[in-house]
Order: structure tokens, then C-alpha cells, then sequence
DNA sequence: AGAATCTGCGAGCTATCGCTCACATTGTCT
DNA sequence: AGACAATGTGAGCGATAGCTCGCAGATTCT
């Protein structure tokens, strides 16, 4: 099971989602396409089941810097977050790419909504656990905004500036925090 | 040909990337599939097409609405700006969020790069002539953070919030507008 | 009018897909 | 060792894809 999910990211990788059979898969498996059909249901469910455990992977991580950034104030704490984020697209770029570009929205994708909802609600409880030093008329639209522009920012910058050095990475993670902070707190100046 | 094209964002946006045959193209454009591989030579020809002529026609509209602003202060340009690209995805945000996410990136996408290219231009070319209002390191850096915020936030706006009304659209308009001139101007309090 | 050229046609070719099922192999229990 | 269950196998089925090509009707030229 774990070598078909791993077998599917490779081919996926390597191919693109159209090139991905089930035969292809099975056999860089090392296993029959009966035995895949065993394991799970049908094509859609296998990629399905490899996006959630990719999504919980990033999920993760931001959770772990979640909770490391409880005591930061609050612009030592974006900043922590988002280098987490482009941590967590460092996981696998390419496959992550490919998830956002080619796979198919699909019925069971209910559950990966599922984990994007507990990423929005996490970001959303932080924000509201800082409620008075934030200075933005709606939560839900904040959370929102941040999530989403994080979200691509990293994501974007981790897929076009693959080989970019530490330096060039914390250079852009300050861009970023810069602008998220000065937008929750508009009326102080960020430097 | 312009049937073809229509016929396929139809399509698309109907049955998907996968169902979307030549076959049903062609039948839904109202000729045979001979005469479709006259005008184009095989299916990646066509999408690519497609996927140019909606490219530009967005990137026509932002280009309108640069002139418009030129003589306005930052803020109201980018508000200006900023309320032009939520239009652009209104031209047709099913079609563009099929592109985004089901279209697989193929070997002639070289042409939509190229547009691409040119709204980065477009936009560096702007920021390049305020240089002195923008107290920011980096002129490309900024120019990518705008682009990709810009367009993802209003992208996802369009999707999410289909039947947002006016009031709605105006105060997610003022948010990121607020974000990004926060961000250009970091010194200076937006509000 | 007849020849020559062009345009559009769609049955059908080959390739490949997701998936099944009759069978082989392995493992367990008495 | 032999019986039975569980697991693994892969040739092949039906469906469908992108695309071809021999042909029919329309159009232009002589």
C-alpha cells in the first residue's frame, strides 16, 4: 500500500496525470494491477489517498510551527509561520505542482477540502487568539486573505526559484511577513 | 474556427479536460473531425489556442484599465487596477479555473508564457515609473509578489464568492488594495 | 461541359485506458 | 500432509481516445 502511494507520486512525477495508468503504477510497484484493485477501489481513490496524505504532511508542519510561535510576538510569529510554509512546500514541489495542475477535482475529494478547512480554522483561531492587535473589520476575509496569498507566494517562489540560496529565501520570507503584517496592522508602520 | 474554440471552452467546462474529445468538439462546433484537423493539428493545438486567446483577453483588460490610471495617485490606481482584475476573471472565471487546474501544462504553452511575460512587464514597467513612491528593495521581487497575489486573490475571489454582491466585492477591493499599498509603501500608514 | 482543385466528411484504425476474473501461489490449521 | 482460506497474478475485455484517409460534393478554370 505504501509502495503503490509511493509507485503513484513517482509516476505522476515522472509522467503527468494522463500518462499515469493503474498498470504503470502497479508495475513500478513491483506488484499485479489485480493486487492495486485489492488495496484500493478504483483509480480516483488511490490519488485521492495520496493527496490527503500529502496535504496532512503540510498540515503538519504548519502545526508544529504553530505551536512553537505561541509565545513569538505577533510579526516574529508570521515570519515563523511562513518559513514553515516554504518548508512545507519543500516536502515535494513537483508533486504538489502537479496536484494544483493536472489532477482532476474529484467526488472524494471531500476529504482533502476537509483538511484545507482545519488549515483555514487553525490560521483563523491564531488571528482571533489575537484579536486586539489586529486591525481588520473581518476575520473570515482576513484569514482568507492571508491563507491564500501565503499559500501561492510560497508555493510559487519554491516551484520558480527552485535553486534559490538562504539568503534569497529569507530576503523573500521578509518581503512576505512585511506585507501580511502590515496588512493585519495597518496603522503601524512595518519597519 | 471560432466555432472550434467556442466549442471547446464549452466543452470544457461541461464534461472536463478528459471528456473534452475531439469528437465532441467537432460535433458540438457543428463540423466533422476531419475538418477540425485542418484547422488545428492535433488537440493540444487547439486547447493551447484557446487558453492564448483568454490570456490575452484579460491581459487586454488590465492593459485598458493602466491607461485609464495613469494620472491617479498609487492608491486609487491600484484599487483601480485591482478592481480590473476581478473583471478580467469575470470574462469567464469556470473556463479560467479549468485552465488553472485540469489543463496539463504542455510544450506549446511557450506562447502563453509569453503573455504572461508581457503582464509582468506591464506591471514592472508601472511600478518602475513611481519608483520613487515605492520603498521597496527589489523591483522584480515586488512586481512577483503583486502578479501572483493580485491575481490568485482575485481568481479565488470570483470562484468562491460567485454571487458576492457589489457591496461585498468593494470591501474585498479596499482589502487587498490596502495589503498591496501597505506593502509598496511600508512606511507610510495606509488608513 | 468537362477537368482540375479544394473542402469537408465520418467510418474506422491503432493505442491505451480502467478494470475483471479465472487461476496460481502462499500461508494456516488440523 | 492435506484441506481450506487468503492473497497475488496478468491476459484480456469493453470503452474510448486521438487521429487518418479514401471519398463526395462544391467551386474554379479552360
Amino acid at each position: 500500500m505504501e509502495a503503490l502511494l509511493e509507485a503513484t507520486a513517482r509516476i505522476l512525477v515522472r509522467e503527468g496525470y494522463d500518462r499515469a495508468s493503474t498498470n504503470r503504477i502497479a508495475a513500478l510497484a513491483g506488484v499485479s494491477v489485480g493486487s492495486l484493485y485489492q488495496y484500493f477501489p478504483n483509480k480516483e481513490s488511490l490519488v485521492t489517498a495520496l493527496v490527503a496524505r500529502h496535504t496532512r504532511e503540510m498540515l503538519q508542519l504548519l502545526q508544529d510551527a504553530m505551536e512553537e510561535v505561541a509565545t513569538l510576538d505577533l510579526e516574529s510569529a508570521l515570519r515563523e509561520l511562513i518559513r514553515a510554509m516554504i518548508e512545507a512546500h519543500r516536502i515535494d514541489p513537483v508533486l504538489h505542482r502537479i496536484f494544483d495542475e493536472q489532477v482532476p477535482r474529484m467526488g472524494q475529494l471531500a476529504e482533502i477540502e476537509a483538511i484545507e478547512r482545519e488549515t483555514f480554522a487553525l490560521v483563523r483561531n491564531y488571528l482571533e487568539a489575537r484579536r486586539d492587535e489586529i486591525a481588520v473589520a473581518d476575520l473570515d476575509t482576513a484569514t482568507f486573505i492571508c491563507v491564500t496569498t501565503v499559500e501561492t507566494l510560497t508555493h510559487e517562489f519554491v516551484i520558480q526559484r527552485r535553486e534559490a540560496g538562504k539568503g534569497e529565501q529569507a530576503a523573500f520570507v521578509e518581503e512576505i511577513t512585511r506585507m501580511i503584517f502590515g496588512y493585519l496592522r495597518p496603522d503601524l508602520p512595518a519597519v
